[in-house]
DNA sequence: TATGAATGAGTCTTCATTCAT
DNA sequence: GATGAATGAAGACTCATTCAT
């Protein structure tokens, strides 16, 4: 009966439609939360025809966090151009981006960054994560060689930010519970406090 | 059947050995993928034997959870008296602490602090969690108080330090597929970062 | 396996033949101790196949109780028509006609008259148990009408009448052991005693 | 800790405790929601302590069916030496007592006379069900002898009788959703069909 | 007399997935 | 391209019961 209805609604590809679908269920519900099931009846088609499009909830998952991840990194290049000028300034935009991407994506975040995948997932070579992590990479040595910061190896400075704000953005997500103080008041002193650490003066 | 034989192998107390069990099972392959069922069989016991000792499998992952609070909280403690002349040191000595509480018990870390919850199921009041945290706290308002920092929010403060290294411990315990550099360099540049980040001078 | 064996075996359709198993298992064992799974291994389908046709186990209650009362109401519409000239002949037969229900369908009788209920899950109005009692209720207020009853409320009088006939047919069908007269006697002299205890000369 | 007040409130036998608390729960929530365990719970032993003193749950069950069906005996006794004057009156007191009885004790009356068990309980010859059954088959008769009823097989009769009034308790205590009428009318106007039924004039 | 420890079997239900069409 | 029908395996948890003490 809502067959009419239904293909109205559709996207131009199914696959599309069943990502979407997906990385909302994924975000709401969490990974293990979901099931084909489920959302198949979300997307009103049978479970079966999912399995057209991906192989394995696993696949399907892939599916989502490549999406994601193809958008972090897109985030990050729009500050590539910008900021030149000022790389420490760049740095700064950097890692607040990486951090609202946390929040804005809490369970790719908690998936991609946090959980324990049985194949482990991406050989990190060329993968998207390593494309951001570059850019991190980049943006120290920017700053580095700007005489900016004090002399540190710009893949250890950069592994030390990263760590930092995955912390700050894991434990912000994972755990509700916790007497946490204003985000923008953890995440403005968190920064703060780090490039302060790294600047020369 | 292997009755002797299991017996033999086994601990003092069985609840111990079923923490221990779970806490295993939970870090190597997270809160839903165990099972009771193949918790039982990982221990050689009925999967009602388990209910002798824990209400649930929450109340089971709440065991493994207070097992880690008591251990580095009596790790911490071993400072409290330590260090009372220089707080910068004694922070820097806590924070590094923590730190390879981490390392050292790495499924309790991974179980207690990487997973996410909806809602913190334990009042965070009067927990052993948050006496850790208040050592935290509490070291850091002695560097403010001592005027080695920066006026800062002590609670802010706390809260960023446990983040930032929470994420150097959780990523490094979790992702061994990332070419992370040597773990004493980070850990050294890291604190060396964040301390230099708060400190006036 | 015995797929070809089974198929032969099996009725045209599937729902009918889940609940023809489980209409015998309830009248049988009782509704707490029939199990999904050993009504599957009896149906020799998976326990998941079920699950398919029937929401859960009180779905498929409620699906044999419905087919009671169908196949009730629809054995009672057979005399609304006869019997117009003389009510209580009417009301005689069907009362007979609910009995002789009982005896020729005592699974689908006893799964659904004899079980007991927190709260009725169907509502009754409409249902099909309102419309049997309907037809009783009816029959009883024409005999009251007609001058033939002591003036009595026709909705007390079938309750009456009802529970009362019922009791002989639970009896009947659920005390084997009890040394019962003949059957046959039984009713006509309930019958009689009933009515006779109604009419007015 | 409870121990001393458990004590205290001990009755002189744990097996009339035993019996005190499972008739109680029986009643309240149906044989096959008790569990050995929380019967146990609720007597403060553990659940081995029952199987010291019955040879399992069934065996439980049927102590508490002896106690209330010996309760029910005594009741009828009571009327045996009253009306022995009216035969009528004290058939239609006995029928009465029947009826309140199974209202005072709804769950037994549903586990004696409408519950499938397993074994069949009781081999009737000599039982106090019989015993019960012969009170009721004699005040007939003595109705019969009397010249108050019309002639009739006592023995069919009475089983007319037990029917009757079985079903108005069965279903009262069985189907609580039913839109019943005021149960004290529907009593009256039972046995007065009944026993108009049954008498001469 | 009473129990603590343990269990095998079972509960309803849901899962990801496949196969024939 | 899409599905209806089906399933084996597993999920958390509870049951009545036993055994050694």
């Amino acid at each position: 009966m809502g067959t009419a209805e239904r293909r109205a609604r559709q996207k131009a590809s199914l696959r599309g439609e069943i990502l979407d679908a997906a990385r909302r269920m994924f975000a709401e519900e969490g990974y293990e939360q979901v099931s084909m099931r489920r959302l198949a009846e979300r997307i009103e088609y049978s479970p079966t025809t999912i399995y057209l499009y991906f192989e394995d909830k696993d696949d399907l998952f892939r599916g989502v966090c490549d999406e994601t991840f193809g958008k972090l990194v897109r985030r990050l290049e729009r500050h590539r151009r910008q900021h030149e000028a000022d790389p420490v300034a760049g740095l700064r935009a950097g890692l607040r981006e990486y951090i609202e991407f946390g929040f804005k994506h809490p369970e790719h975040y908690t998936v991609t960054f946090m959980r324990r995948m049985k194949t482990e997932p991406i050989t990190f070579e060329g993968s998207s994560g390593q494309q951001a992590f570059d850019y991190l990479r980049r943006a120290v040595a920017a700053c580095v060689d700007a005489g900016h910061f004090r002399p540190i190896d710009p893949e250890v400075a950069a592994q030390v930010l990263w760590m930092s704000v995955h912390g700050l953005v894991s434990l912000l997500v994972a755990k509700k519970g916790f007497p946490f103080a204003t985000r923008a008041v953890l995440i403005d002193e968190q920064l703060e406090t780090l490039l302060r650490g790294l600047l020369i003066a």
